[in-house]
DNA sequence: TATTAACACGAAACCGTTTGCGTAACCTCT
DNA sequence: AGAGGTTACGCAAACGGTTTCGTGTTAATA
């Protein structure tokens, strides 16, 4: 086992001091020319490589930056988390992933983990618990430390901070507009309890297109379902009692739901009912039928979210003067067999 | 913004040493009750948390795990993340992700990141790439640096590591037997190029089985198909030209795909023809028919690939004098309606 | 009263780098 | 020959901790 070889050693071998070795490699203009060339021929014979570990305490700068969500086995986290991971890359980076598993608590375990000095920067979607007890202390210690934080998509007004959130409202109202346009009397609406921010954006969304058809918001078209253990006999119960010929889902399991439950009570999809979800994820593509979705463009959201990160982390100005940005996504409707 | 506070500014605050601090931090006897009890009491109030990067320059140990994978948008290997994420924040380690993108170069880049000092060990699944120029360089050389190493499903011979793999050749073999009992005559293997390891022992387990039973090989019942950019048509062409009444499929994507064009053809799933699929993943749970499949226990594999690295990270001994284990976590078949 | 042990703390080395500054040796010019 | 200027390198501090060892003070003991 060949030990890792270090400037210390370099010297040694060299009889020339350590900060002569690490100058020379850099090329420096002290060092003598044949020296340089000495130094950096051994160095690359015994493949020297500074260690990251040193380089860190030394700067300050981890080049790493911590990402907290709430679930790694989840399509659109997974594609944000692709976006996280190909940005900051390029620029050099490294990312470390914790789970919040939807608790507050780990949150808060991870976070402070990580935040006594392994990282540079934040990227987080806020747990369902976190976002049930709208506790955000943890997030503002860190951005007190002049920690850079970005939220996406689980965002929260009471965090001061740059977020990348997609339009849900507007394309909630879009959604929906498109089953009215259909033809569709009586849409329903599938989302969670109300602690969500996304759901109770995309909720505002499907309630102004309805107002703005001139129709009056039905409470027996709404179900609300919890975020977790969601189990097939609340939504059959729901598809099973209510008469309804179009539905839209906050999300991509509530909608593979409804299409099988509407299936399996005899509806034809799309003539007897349209279904829209959320998220265009691999379920929607293969299900049959393919099923209408909106595209959150999780890998965009990623990279966008990398990006404000490494701004903030290389900007030399340390007070920002507290101007944070709010970057929206377009989010797009992917049409497909559920709707006509 | 308050700075982060460091053991110095304890020290000048309080009017003693730094060591003094460090000490009664940590509840040394070296250290006097009321001076113990001044220092714990003002770095609580102030927060006090020790550096992590000075600690890992000090104790040349990171506490965190590297961990290389193909894809992260692919939900065996997310199973196995949440395993490994798992498993070793419980044991105190954070998790640096990387992922290869099927490419050989991006492996070598990011192990070559990660190799200077930011990881005590690597958790990790080959690139398809990597498996197809079987050039395993990058490996030997972090494994010959004393960096442990742990290989989980697209594992080699010959890398010298610990490994976690599933009894691909075995529950294939079942797989197909169960295909077998089921009075299926004329059973199809979708699979991938040869280069895969894991296709290798799942072809070979197909092959197995229907020489125990008598049967000879037929090529016109095998397809290969490349692992990244399949279209339809490649499947399309096979089911509508070959007799066939059952399908085992390596990889999830294939058995839905095969599912989709068969029921294409015209032919009823599973009167007409079964299938099998590996990955018990979201797909073959929701998809209709819900597909029978083979469950590889990912999080299980995560869990075990965590603890053996940990385990090797945490030994005292320098030399593990080349005992390497290779662990194997039984597949089972989830039996669902796309079988009789 | 002199010796010694216990106590409570500080100095300094160390982990691996970077970098500002000091300086010995040589060169050049007058 | 002495002043002044390069050149080429080493010293030491710094990043933020941990830990070994040394030491001054006090109290107990002979």
């Amino acid at each position: 086992m060949k030990q890792k070889i270090t400037l210390k050693h370099i010297a040694k071998e060299l009889e020339v001091s350590i900060s002569t070795v690490s100058k020379a490699l850099k090329n420096s203009e002290e060092i003598g020319r044949d020296t340089k060339e000495k130094v950096q021929a051994f160095a690359k014979l015994y493949n020297y490589k500074p260690n990251n570990i040193a380089i860190s305490l030394k700067n300050k700068r981890t080049k790493n930056i911590g990402v907290i969500i709430p679930d790694i086995v989840h399509h659109f986290f997974t594609t944000v988390f692709r976006g996280i991971e190909k940005y900051a890359n390029k620029q050099g980076y490294n990312v470390i992933v914790c789970v919040s598993d939807e608790s507050f608590d780990k949150e808060v375990i991870n976070m402070e983990m990580l935040a006594n000095g392994s990282i540079d920067g934040f990227i987080m979607s806020l747990s369902a618990e976190t976002q049930q007890k709208q506790d955000f202390n943890h997030l503002k210690e860190v951005t007190e430390q002049g920690i850079p934080l970005v939220l996406f998509d689980r965002v929260s007004e009471e965090v001061a901070c740059d977020k990348v959130v997609i339009n849900d409202m507007e394309v909630a109202y879009q959604a929906v507009n498109k089953l009215i346009e259909e033809g569709r009397k009586k849409i329903a609406l599938v989302t969670t309890e109300n602690y969500f921010n996304v759901s109770n954006q995309r909720a505002e969304g499907y309630t102004k297109a309805l107002i703005n058809d001139g129709r009056k918001l039905d409470d027996k078209l709404i179900l609300k379902l919890p975020y977790k253990g969601v189990e097939d006999h609340m939504i059959e119960d729901f598809i099973n009692t209510t008469d309804m010929d179009g539905i839209l889902c906050v999300n991509e399991l509530f909608a593979i739901l409804c299409l099988r439950l509407a299936k399996k009570k005899g509806l034809r999809v799309p003539e007897d009912v349209s279904i829209i979800g959320f998220t265009n994820g691999i379920l929607s593509r293969y299900c049959s039928p393919t099923l209408t979705t909106i595209a959150q463009h999780g890998e965009e959201m990623g990279e966008r979210a990398a990006q404000m990160l490494i701004e903030r982390v290389e900007s030399e100005i340390d007070e920002e003067e507290e101007t944070y940005r709010t970057e929206v996504i377009e989010a797009t409707l992917i049409e497909r067999e559920s709707t006509k």
